[in-house]
DNA sequence: GGTACTCACCTTAGCTGC
DNA sequence: GACCGCAGCTAAGGTGAG
């Protein structure tokens, strides 16, 4: 989808079009999520961090992000995959891998197809998108990207919508593009690749795989090597399950105190185990992670005997390893998250089922299954942590709203 | 001086058991 | 008993994506 959120927003807010609009990065503290085409033409574009944006463009339109509506969005575009193929790898709200190589002989060509779900996307929702296809998942993605509008100082250049780098052109198409352009070369590799003298995919296509290897270690230096040949054998998954869930937050102000601190982690927790037990998942290593006011971070892991669903279990099993860390400085990000998962119907063994702490956990489970039940009848915030309550008593604060950093303005 | 959130995957190091 | 090599696991940090 091309500039997704902001799209989504100016079907609400017609008399937005044409101007620099940005969702997210409201705070102080945040990043833009998605910018307008309109306001790229002035430097600004996703995970910009919202100070610079407003300097840079004074006069852009900053709108808060309103995740639940995307998400409804996302699936009604997904429907209209449906339509097309049952094989599809979502890849985030925005985005998905189609396989059509199943779907060619009832519906024409990839390009063909890849028109067929433009016009339905626009006729159906008014949202513009844009796609690629190509012989593999990467080629695609790359594709798609060719295929999007660009924002350049002097206007708005429409894209093709369409792109396709047919069998047999991978290389023409491949070669010629800025190392940076492949999947998996960010600010670090880049840089690396840039001290060996690498521009283009093509300058990485000539350097022996060996010497990728050594420069960025055995998996990353074969797979980029692979890529700039072309070379993606990954099929399209379907059902990709989740390895882990978390939730961090960046608060406006720095947390100064184990008390503050506790109080977020119960928060959070109570937010990871919601999500785990509505997905039937059980998680036996919790990760804790900090950023501190230096914006250094530290992450601190811990794997528990017994596998654990409950928010209760989790601050349990987390406490120890927050209360080793110094706040002194200031806080301000806290993370949790839960991996090793395994399935909740999973059997326990009578050792297991006697033991206390099970027990316990199994009380916790009950009593947040209740809860659980309570939100979905009457609203997210209906019920939860006391500790979670506003000082002023008011008002139940779960976690962050606000998905690209904290609204209010930090002091 | 500014840097969100979520998730996946990789590397490295240290520990343990054989 | 000390040591070595190896495999497997865990923890911590880094990187990248959208």
């Amino acid at each position: 989808m091309d500039a997704f959120y902001v799209s989504v927003e100016l079907r609400r807010r017609p008399e937005l079009r044409g101007q620099p609009v940005v969702v997210g990065g409201t705070g102080s503290r945040g990043v833009i999520a998605a910018a307008s085409y309109e306001a790229r033409r002035f430097g600004l574009h996703s995970a910009m961090p919202s100070t610079q944006a407003r300097r840079m463009c004074p006069h852009a339109v900053f709108l808060p992000g309103d995740h639940e509506l995307y998400a409804q969005v996302s699936a009604q575009v997904h429907e209209i995959f449906q339509s097309v193929t049952p094989l599809i790898e979502p890849l985030s709200l925005d985005e998905a891998f189609l396989d059509v190589s199943g779907a060619l002989r009832l519906l024409g060509t990839g390009v063909e197809i890849a028109h067929h779900v433009r016009d339905q996307v626009w006729e159906q929702l008014a949202l513009q998108c844009s796609v690629g296809v190509a012989p593999n998942k990467f080629l695609a993605k790359i594709a798609s990207v060719a295929a999007k509008p660009t924002a350049t100082p002097s206007g708005v250049v429409p894209g093709a919508g369409v792109w396709e780098v047919a069998p047999g052109e991978e290389l023409a198409f491949l070669h010629p593009l800025p190392v940076k352009a492949l999947w998996g070369v960010g600010p670090a590799t880049l840089e690396r690749l840039q001290r060996l003298g690498v521009r283009t995919v093509r300058d990485l296509a000539a350097l022996d795989e060996s010497v990728l290897v050594s420069a960025l270690g055995a998996a990353h230096g074969r797979h980029l090597h692979r890529l700039s040949w072309a070379i993606d054998e990954r099929p399209v998954e379907v059902d990709r399950e989740a390895k882990s869930i978390g939730h961090e937050e960046t608060f406006s102000t720095d947390r100064h105190t184990h008390e503050e601190l506790q109080r977020e982690l119960v928060r959070l927790a109570d937010g990871v185990a919601g999500r785990m037990r509505a997905q039937g998942v059980l998680a036996r290593t919790f990760t804790l992670k900090v950023r501190f006011a230096g914006f250094h971070t530290i992450s601190r892991a811990i794997t528990v005997d017994g596998p654990i669903a409950t928010a209760h279990g989790i601050v349990k099993a987390v406490e120890p390893l927050l209360e080793a860390i110094d706040p002194g400085p200031g806080v301000r990000l806290l993370g949790v998250s839960a991996s090793n998962f395994g399935e909740a119907a999973e059997q326990l063994s009578l050792d297991q089922l006697l033991a206390p702490a099970v027990a316990d956990e199994q009380e916790w489970q009950a009593a947040e299954e209740t809860i659980d039940a309570i939100r979905s009848r009457f609203g997210s915030t209906a019920i939860g942590p006391a500790s979670a309550v506003r000082a002023d008593g008011l008002k139940l604060v779960r976690r962050g709203a606000q998905q690209w950093g904290p609204d209010q303005p930090a002091t």
